[in-house]
DNA sequence: TGGTTTTTTAACCATTTGGTTAAAAAACAG
DNA sequence: CTGTTTTTTAACCAAATGGTTAAAAAACCA
C-alpha cells in the first residue's frame, strides 16, 4: 500500500492514496496532462493494465444497461469479479468512471458521422458509406444509442466537450456545400442539407434505439436483429430513392 | 388518520395505513381492479384529487428529467410543494408512482403510429397524417422519445402489457396489406412494410430523441425548435418522394 | 532471500434514499 | 359547535450506496 504522505510534484500535492488511472485532485488541484501522464507512467504497469481493461469491460457492461444513476459500484465489481475499492483505486469515483466510459461510447456513436462529413466521395456513395458505417458499428454495439442519447439528455454538457473532435466544423461545411452542388446540378431534388443529414441519421440509429419496441410491438416473434443485418443497403436505397431526380 | 387496522373487504386483507390511489396489497395480495374502484370512489375526494394531479405533474417533469433511478422522491415532493410522505399516501411507492407516469408518456408515444396502422385513408395520405400527429405531439411533450426508449430498453417487460392496446393486431395486419397492395398496383416500388412503418418511426421520433446531440453537435446556435415545427410536411414528403414510383 | 513497491481485500463510514409512523391540521357531517 | 374522517406534516428508520482505510497479498528488485 502506498504509505500516507504528502509528496511535491512540480509544486503540485498529491497526498494520501494515490489513484493510479485518473486526473489526480485531491484538494481540488489539477494536474497537466503532461504530468499525470509521467507520473502515471512512472508507476502503472504490473498487473495494472489487464485490471484496468477488466473493470473497463464490466463498468460499459453495467453503465449501458442501467445508465449512470442506475448503476452500482457494487454491481460493477461483482461483475468485473475483484473489489470494490479497486474501482476507486483506479478510476477515484464513480463519476469518472462513468466519463470514460462515455466519451468511448460517444466516440463510437459519432466516428461514423464525422467519417461521412469529412468523406471526399460523391454524395451517393458518401451515404451508403455511413450506412454501413453505422450498421456495422451497431450491429456490434447495439445498447450504444440509447446509452448516449439518454445520458445527454440528462447533463447535455456531456456533449459540448466532444465538439472539438477532429475535422468536424470542416466536414461540416464541405458536405452541406456539396449537397447544395448537388441540387444546382439537378442531381438531388431541393432539401435543406442539414435535415438531409439528420435524416440519414434518424434512420441509421434510430432502429437500434427503438429496437425493444419494436421489437414486440411489430416485429413479434420474428428475428430482428436479422432485420437489422440487410438493413444498411436498403436503408442507404430509401434515402437515395427520396432525393435523386 | 387512518387508525391501525385490519379490515377484511371481501376476505382480502388490508392493513394499516391505507394508500388512496393504487392497487393495495400490503401483504403480498392482490385487489380485483373493481373492487379497489369501489374503495377509492368511496373515500377519495376532498382535496384528494387535486393533490394527485399536483403530485402526477410534478413526477412527470421529474421522471422524464432524470428517469426511474435517477429521479429522488423528495425531488418530486419539492417539485409539487408539498410533503414527501403524500407521495407514498397516493401512490405506496416510487414504482407504483413511475408507472403511472410511465404509463401515461407510453400511450402518448404509441398513439400516433395506433391510428396510423388504423386510418383507412390511402397510403400517401396516412403518412401524410402520422408525420403531423407525431410532430404536433411531440413538440408538446418533447421528452417522450428519450424517457419511454430509455425505460423501455431497462426494463423491456414494460411494453409488453400494452401490447393489448386497442385495435393494433388488427391494424397491423391492414396496413401490411395496403402496403403490398400499392406495390401490387405499381403506386409504390418494392418495400417490406414493416420496414417502412420503421423507417417513418424513425424519421418522425428520432429528431426528438437526438435533439440535444444535433443542437449542438449541427445546428449551433440556430434555434432547433423553428427547425422541427416545419419538419412534419417536409419529412412526409421525403418518405413519399421515396417509395412513390 | 529480504526489503520495497504495487495490487487487492475486508471492514468501515457518512450520507442518501425509499418508506413509515404518529400526530396535527383541514374538511366534513350532523 | 362537535365528533369523525380525510389530508398533510415533521420526525424517524433501516437499507443501500459511494467512498475510505489499514492491512494483507502479490509482484518486483537487489
Amino acid at each position: 500500500m502506498v504509505k500516507k504522505q504528502e509528496a511535491f510534484f512540480g509544486g503540485i500535492k498529491i497526498n494520501k492514496y494515490t489513484c493510479i488511472n485518473q486526473t489526480v485532485k485531491p484538494n481540488g488541484l489539477f494536474l497537466t496532462n503532461g504530468l499525470i501522464n509521467w507520473l502515471n507512467m512512472a508507476r502503472m504497469e504490473k498487473k495494472s493494465l489487464e485490471t484496468q481493461a477488466i473493470i473497463l469491460k464490466a463498468a460499459k457492461k453495467i453503465f449501458a444497461q442501467k445508465g449512470l444513476s442506475g448503476a452500482r459500484m457494487q454491481e460493477i465489481a461483482d461483475e468485473a469479479g475483484i473489489n470494490k475499492a479497486l474501482l476507486h483505486y483506479y478510476y477515484r469515483s464513480k463519476e469518472k468512471l462513468f466519463e470514460q466510459v462515455f466519451d468511448a461510447a460517444l466516440k463510437k456513436m459519432l466516428r461514423p458521422v464525422i467519417a461521412f462529413l469529412a468523406d471526399d466521395s460523391e454524395l451517393f456513395q458518401k451515404i451508403r458509406n455511413i450506412c454501413h458505417h453505422y450498421y456495422s458499428v451497431l450491429l456490434e454495439f447495439p445498447f450504444i444509442p440509447n446509452f448516449v442519447i439518454n445520458e445527454v439528455s440528462t447533463d447535455p454538457t456531456r456533449i459540448i466537450k466532444m465538439m472539438e473532435l477532429e475535422g468536424l466544423l470542416e466536414g461540416k461545411e464541405k458536405t452541406i456545400q456539396q449537397v447544395e452542388q448537388c441540387i444546382k446540378d439537378g442531381k438531388i431534388r431541393e432539401i435543406d442539407p442539414k435535415e438531409l443529414i439528420w435524416n440519414i441519421l434518424s434512420l441509421c440509429v434510430f432502429p437500434f434505439a427503438s429496437k425493444p419496441i419494436f421489437s414486440v410491438l411489430i416485429y413479434e416473434d420474428q428475428d430482428i436483429n436479422e432485420v437489422l443485418k440487410g438493413r444498411a443497403d436498403r436503408v442507404a436505397d430509401f434515402i437515395i430513392d427520396s432525393i435523386k431526380i
